[in-house]
DNA sequence: GATAAATAGGACTAAAATAATCCTATTTAT
DNA sequence: ATAAATAGGATTATTTTAGTCCTATTTATC
């Protein structure tokens, strides 16, 4: 849930535009996010540098970058750490083999893939496409005409 | 780890050769598994398809198909089910937005690239690349020589 | 058929991760 | 000075995961 949370809550800003503060409470209801639990997801936040916090009265929260210059992986990875999908990937000593080992590889290569994808979607895509667009062309949705 | 000890269990059979028969503490001692937990994995696996289990006496697993017809996903999925990466993608129904909502066809796209990229690979590969099977011989029990 | 060697499968426990809350402290606008 | 905000640590509750244990059942062999 929090790094979904994070998406919902960095989308929400980017939809204000940058620099735009927002009262937690605001983004809690709008987002759909406890509040109390928001408070901690904003701390990862901006820790990594994604959002600016402001405190005391008419306090808030914004972006801290353009949401073009904002990705899902950065989001995501700020709130749960670094994506690795299987412990072989994290902790190599857990088996003694990895080093030279195919399964560990593919774990590799598909956690990368995860990465780029995430690295792709950058919130000023995502705030605009609000209607049903994908940012992946291929497989899962056909090319749009450009008006 | 679970899901990580089918893989293992798996390459070992596959290591073995498609339809030969090993006994469980052989694959918990030389996979690293811990024995009563390969009993649920195996289940799993069984009830999936991939693997056959011979009950009674002189009984244990074998692979039931070729493992160039074996490949990692469906090992992995058989022990966590469908791989998600995300409830926004499992439970629609948890956002309300989901359904045009583009944050979530980027998680469906990491999603397909991951399954993509376990279901690419076969344990014919795995097995020859050579892999997480420990090439050293358990100090618990040494493997018997079969007939 | 009796027996010993295997696995099945359900019940259970322990540990870890996750989600969420609460309370006191601190910051800032007015 | 005060009220409106957020910070951040401590704490709790819930869920998931890992692993164990015990009894039942299956099967080869004598």
């Amino acid at each position: 849930m929090a790094a979904e949370y994070a998406v919902r809550c960095v989308l929400y800003l980017a939809q204000q535009g940058s620099d735009v503060l927002v009262n937690r409470q605001e983004i809690a209801s709008q987002a759909r996010i406890p509040d109390s639990f928001l408070t901690k997801i904003a701390q990862d936040l901006a820790r990594a540098g994604i959002i600016t916090i402001k405190q005391g009265a008419k306090g808030g929260y914004a972006l801290h970058r353009p949401p073009r210059q904002v990705n899902m992986l950065e989001v995501v990875e700020a709130i749960i750490g670094e994506i690795s999908l299987n412990e072989c990937v994290t902790k190599p000593a857990a088996c003694p083999a990895s080093p030279n080992c195919a399964a560990n590889l593919v774990w590799q290569e598909a956690r990368r893939r995860v990465r780029e994808t995430l690295l792709a979607a950058d919130f000023e895509a995502l705030a605009k496409a609000g209607a049903c667009v994908s940012p992946f062309p291929s497989p899962l949705s056909p090319p749009e005409a450009r008006p």
